[in-house]
DNA sequence: CCTAGAACCTGCGAGC
DNA sequence: TGCTCGCAGGTTCTAG
């Protein structure tokens, strides 16, 4: 589930459920899965194989298995439509299961990950000295990060010659944002997507902040949003906060503030949803 | 160096 | 019924 409250439902789940036990044995069912593991499919199940899982961690959209005494984890990203699900061994396997993890215990479960679109995937990689898979040094820190740096992001914010909705979901500015509640924190800030980086004032920039982390908080809880069957958590169940969007997905809506029908614009091959007269366009833009 | 746009995949619903 | 088209929550690479 691709933004952060998803990816966080997911990491409480896996340390309930996964965290302190050791691997036995995996299995890649599909090699694009694992595409992001350089060494291939044979090297990720070796290297797995008898690891105890630490404390699942997650910046951004990203989360990882600490392994253990190896100083290396397992880092996940979900993609469009990844799931990690814990299942009972029994369950049949679902029609998009990619790798299978094994533990040694009698808990009867074991740790799948079912991605159709075949986006996101699994890959093991050294940490960094503050526990951080290497490859994922790039990626800022979250706004729930209570080390968010907030001066930083604005500046670097001042700096770009780029629009608002493109900077949010730079990973390397700000992570765990995502098409969805990128629309709804500019909606909560009265923001148009289009509007440019450059203009943003300090305060204005603290209080788009404090819309995203209302926001995603909102989501977190009540399990994430999930439109649909692709979004769920370890356990399969589906989040509630799609009853709760104000912008994203509701073309024709009336403004949940003015009344005025929220407007879908095509943008970067997805979607914007905006209140056409709460999120003022820039110039001459519709 | 920077930014905009396309590519990477599969499946679903709408419209014809 | 069956086809095509547009659309989907993300990241990364390339062209300009």
């Amino acid at each position: 589930m691709p933004e952060l409250p998803e990816v966080e439902v997911v990491r409480r789940g896996l340390e309930r459920w996964v965290a302190h036990r050791s691997v036995i044995d995996a299995e890649v069912l599909h090699p694009r899965a694992v595409r992001r593991h350089l060494a291939g499919p044979e090297d990720f199940v070796q290297r797995l194989r008898g690891r105890h899982i630490g404390t699942p961690r997650r910046r951004g959209k990203y989360l990882w298995l600490p392994l253990e005494e190896s100083g290396e984890s397992v880092l996940a990203h979900l993609g469009m439509s990844g799931q990690l699900l814990v299942q009972p061994h029994e369950a049949p396997d679902e029609k998009h299961l990619r790798v299978r993890i094994r533990f040694a215990d009698e808990l009867g479960t074991e740790l799948r990950f079912v991605d159709q679109r075949t986006f996101g995937g699994l890959s093991l990689h050294p940490n960094t000295p503050d526990g951080l898979p290497d490859v994922i040094a790039h990626i800022a820190r979250d706004p729930l990060d209570p080390l968010f740096d907030e001066d930083a992001f604005h500046r670097a914010l001042r700096r770009k010659r780029t629009t608002i909705k493109r900077a949010l979901l730079d990973q390397s500015l700000i992570s765990g944002v995502g098409n969805i509640y990128a629309d709804e924190a500019l909606w909560r800030a009265r923001i148009h997507y289009d509007r440019p980086t450059a203009g943003l004032t300090r305060p204005r920039t603290a209080e788009l902040l404090t819309h995203i982390r209302d926001v995603m908080n909102a989501a977190l809880a009540v399990g994430g949003t999930s439109f649909d069957s692709l979004y769920v958590n370890v356990n399969g169940e589906s989040g509630y906060f799609d009853r709760s969007l104000d912008a994203y997905g509701r073309e024709g809506l009336p403004c949940r503030r003015c009344g005025t029908p929220i407007r879908r614009r095509p943008w970067m091959n997805r979607s914007s949803y905006f209140c056409p007269r709460c999120q003022r366009p820039p110039r001459a833009a519709s």
